[in-house]
DNA sequence: AGGTTGACCTGGACGC
DNA sequence: TGCGTCCAGGTCAACC
């Protein structure tokens, strides 16, 4: 499901709606891959914190927790392709493949579901707390950004897939930033021209901003923390339009495969 | 070390 | 209706 934007939608969301919130209980289903924590640690680290801050670094929702004097501690939930994070009231039935429950004082509940079991949950308990494991997109400069392909043998497409490069950016905008830099997906990172760098920066942080803004792309079943689709799948210009008409020349999009994910793109606006 | 591939899951769409 | 196949917003371990 959820690539940066989506994430931070949901972890605005779910921010407003429980931050300061303790929390009294915690239930997890026990399924395999769901816990990189051990479920006892997530547990036993939960149970009675209180939820400072819930926020996004790169594709992941961080919550800040604190107990008493000590703050430090952060629960770290990754959607993976099919990850929800829900804030329901107690007597809202519990969907399919709920694998963790968050009692709130308040009695409503913070819901983990997910069905494919690709998303994550951990707990953290270092000091300096979780920082990601590349580069933020949205706030990179253009410099910064260049120096991260220099040398590399990779495809761009590939480049902005790789999460230790560049956190946050997924298969939809990935493609969406490349079609609106002009720039052929197989190109490889190291030999883009300066130009060529001068204008997928500001593609990708414009593409990225305006997906924030109309809350994230829903594709098929992504939704925010009260459940709502997001729009910006609407502006999508070649994102799931294999086959379809470039919106800008009129030419068939084209599909092929880079770094094992499907990629759309434009033959001919794309050199 | 950098780069590539396949495995991990469920469910929805499509073809026969 | 049902069954088989393919595909999906993401990682990661295991391989070159």
């Amino acid at each position: 499901m959820p690539e940066l934007p989506e994430v931070e939608t949901v972890a605005n969301g779910v921010h407003a709606r429980v931050a300061g919130q303790r929390i009294v209980g915690v239930w997890t289903s026990g399924k395999s891959l769901t816990f990189k924590s051990p479920e006892a640690e997530i547990v036993e680290t939960l149970t009675g914190a209180r939820i400072e801050k819930v926020r996004r670094v790169g594709k992941t929702i961080v919550m800040d927790l604190s107990r008493g004097k000590t703050s430090g501690s952060q629960f770290l939930v990754h959607l993976g392709m099919t990850g929800r994070l829900l804030v329901s009231a107690p007597e809202v039935p519990m969907p399919l493949h709920t694998h963790a429950v968050l009692s709130l004082a308040d009695s409503r509940e913070v819901r983990f579901v997910d069905p494919r079991r690709f998303g994550k949950l951990s707990v953290v308990k270092e000091e300096g707390g979780y920082t990601g494991p590349g580069k933020e997109p949205t706030t990179i400069s253009a410099g910064e950004f260049a120096k991260l392909f220099k040398g590399r043998k990779l495809a761009i497409k590939a480049a902005l897939l790789n999460q230790s490069i560049l956190h946050g950016v997924g298969n939809i905008y990935a493609d969406e930033s490349l079609f609106r830099a002009g720039i052929r997906p197989r190109k490889q990172a190291g030999k883009l021209t300066k130009a060529e760098l001068a204008r997928l920066h500001p593609a990708l942080q414009e593409v990225l901003a305006k997906a924030i803004q109309l809350g994230g792309s829903s594709v098929s079943d992504y939704v925010d923390a009260d459940g709502v689709r997001g729009f910006f799948q609407l502006e999508h210009k070649v994102y799931g339009r294999a086959g379809e008409n470039c919106k800008d020349c009129t030419s068939p999009l084209k599909n092929i495969v880079v770094g094992g994910r499907t990629t759309v793109y434009c033959p001919k606006c794309q050199r």
